[in-house]
DNA sequence: TGTTAAATTGTAATAATTACAAATTAGAAA
DNA sequence: TTTCTAATTTGTAATTATTACAATTTAACA
């Protein structure tokens, strides 16, 4: 296992993940390809080089390193949509235990700067996932 | 068509949608279903009473009320997810020209304020949907 | 009331993800 | 280094959301 691969060791031995070489390969392809790939994407650059990569080694790496915050995901288009009406600007709440999506009554204070970098913005999303209120009161069950 | 529809059938109207039943009916459900459905608990909610209703229906119906930006729809959990190393809190923007995902470095400044509301917050997605500055130099395809 | 383009329906195809059981392997202990 | 065991990888199959498409039906205009 060149040396390569150290810094990728480095950090799963720190956060107590068995070192397999699917996981550095996984980790060192998220390092050097900053597009957010899909999982797919992942799986066809790796699958070449890697012939009996399975896809869902892919998904099962994905998720252990998402439970230890090494990477995130993220939902930005397609499948699993939920609508909306679109009333005045506002953001979302996903809570993880009661599974509600509340609204949260806020405009993006940054649009003005993004606007300023030249992007041309047709949508706003602002979204945070963690425990409700509600469900905070009701005990740490 | 009682009076029941009939602020439904005026917002069709105002936006040169074709008054069909369907439509009707999917738009008194999201009017009086506030929990941001998904495309199936619609068609599920309204198969009963509506035993001839499509699935498809429902999802096209869905289309052109976005198009017309009467709804939106939400992409917070699940499928074609997108993958990213955690590194210092940041947003995103998607263009829907060249479908690249950008990192836009920027805080979320409504956090505190969020946070002061209750609710205990594990994660903060923020993303933009438009042109970006690339696209838009190279001219209006 | 008749006409026509648009909408609805049902079936089938596609695509992302998850479930699961058998084979393999990482890493601790001898 | 070798052995052992729990964890991981793999491949297949199941599940789920969405889209494609062609035949039937219908809204809305003349």
């Amino acid at each position: 296992m060149g040396k390569m691969f150290e810094k990728y060791v480095k950090l799963l031995k720190e956060n107590s993940i068995k070192v397999t070489p699917q996981r550095l390969e996984i980790l060192k392809y998220l390092d050097e390809h900053r597009i957010h790939p899909t999982a797919d994407q992942i799986y066809t650059g790796l699958k070449e080089k890697n012939p009996s990569l399975s896809k869902t080694t892919v998904y099962n790496s994905l998720e252990i390193l998402i439970e230890h915050s090494i990477i995130q995901s993220l939902t930005i288009c397609s499948s699993e949509l939920r609508y909306d009406f679109k009333h005045t600007m506002h953001h979302h709440f996903l809570c993880r235990k009661c599974g509600k999506i509340t609204d949260i009554d806020i405009e993006c204070p940054n649009l003005g700067k993004i606007l300023e970098s030249g992007h041309n913005i047709e949508e706003v999303h602002g979204y945070f996932k963690g425990i409700c209120k509600e469900c905070m009161k009701k005990g740490s069950g």
